[in-house]
DNA sequence: AAACCAAGAACATCAGTAGAACATTAGAAA
DNA sequence: TTTCTAATGTTCTACTGATGTTCTTGGTTT
């Protein structure tokens, strides 16, 4: 699965992560593998992120995250975990991948999703939220959105609120989905299908609702639940 | 996943908030890191509340909550949590700032709350439901409640929804909150305050706003979550 | 009104990420 | 063995992010 040089840069973004808390930057790492260059690091890091080891914040200094870690049976203190500070969480990799219970997944949230904004922002990772299992449907993968706007108030989807979005490429007429416009756009919207066009209903009379050819639109998820705080 | 400056910022916000139960103002933020200027506390929180390691209520003061921290084990005082300040008032947390280290956590679902649903609907338990612990506050307890009817339809809140309640006995002018009505009814309505009456205001135009007497309310709980599966 | 405080624009500097281009090496495949 | 390809090592360039600073604006609390 890993080069061996991948594994080396693992093993080094785990240990600096868990002794100062923050990971490490790119020129620390070609440090850490004695290169002279940072590209060769890019390209590891983008190996490691696309195998899903790591997940990272795109363009943001130091936003590496393990995600799971290979075994590595060596590492001799198995049982050093301190948690000096209450409440403090457990280190996500090794041990705590079987930390998820029964009742909880982490979602990536991908970012905002309202009437006019553009695709881009469904491929922004910024963050995980942990979501009740019993929200999610059984097959599927999941990801969450954060609604900008109140194009959909009149639903009970305010703005601010996290939806759950289950992935589909499928729509039955009354689904309030994930619309992906002329490769342009994502939206959130009720969808409605008649004879071979597409409407994209608003939940709010101040929207108007859009009809689409059948080939406009691409859907990209169906909306299963939705988290709200105050 | 942090930044040097990042994790210096929130770990002076936790210890902060440990001994003195309220957390930093900008200016304390500013002078704790050796700064001049507060822009660059804003743009550090901004960031740290992006990646999700603390909660904000906007243009409020000192209206920061950690929500989750990262693995420290450094950080030599441990048990360092004097109450150096004479006079700072007391503060209630200490261990309770639990910082939430398990992603989840099982509420008791109380039963179903409306407007004119007798009291012994919210003390009808009758199942766990499991919610992700970023919705709950630090201190106090919680409980859920599935809504009945469309009195808040307005707000967002729509019949069926599971509503997450803080516990307290005091309100504040827009919370939304459960209220125990002469002892005789449970609803969930906007609280409102003008000199010694009390005002609970349905969200829905079809619903009249009541007013009552001091007296007549008890404050249940306060709304800080909603949870709705499609 | 005065004191306090958060939000954020504008500007400057340095740190850090993204990638193209090209050379070299270790294996895997023929 | 020879050939082909993925993995690496290197150099350089471009651009964005992170941070420090000063000031302004507007909200909140007393």
């Amino acid at each position: 699965m890993l080069t061996k040089k991948q594994l080396e840069l693992l093993e080094f973004i785990y240990n600096r992560t868990q002794n100062d808390g923050v990971s490490p930057s790119f020129d620390e790492m070609k440090e850490a593998l004695s290169l002279r260059s940072k590209s060769g690091i890019h390209r590891l890091i983008t190996a490691l992120e696309e195998r899903g080891f790591i997940r990272r914040l795109a363009h943001r200094a130091r936003a590496i995250e393990i995600t799971k870690m290979p075994n590595l049976q060596s590492n001799g203190s198995k049982n050093f975990n301190p948690r000096v500070i209450q409440g403090s969480r457990p280190s996500q990799p090794s041990d705590a991948l079987s930390v998820s219970s029964d009742d909880v997944r982490s979602l990536p949230l991908m970012g905002r999703i309202a009437a006019g904004v553009p695709i881009s922002a469904i491929e922004d990772y910024t963050q995980d939220i942990p979501v009740p299992n019993n929200m999610l449907r059984s097959e599927g993968r999941h990801y969450a959105l954060e609604v900008k706007g109140d194009s959909m108030i009149d639903a009970g989807i305010n703005d601010g609120d996290v939806v759950i979005i289950k992935e589909t490429n499928t729509a039955e007429t009354g689904d309030i989905i994930v619309a992906l416009v002329e490769d342009q756009e994502a939206t959130l919207k009720r969808f409605r299908r008649s004879g071979s066009s597409i409407a994209l209903e608003a939940a709010n009379p101040a929207y108007e609702t859009r009809v689409f050819r059948d080939s406009q639109i691409k859907v990209q998820g169906k909306l299963v639940g939705l988290i709200r705080t105050y």
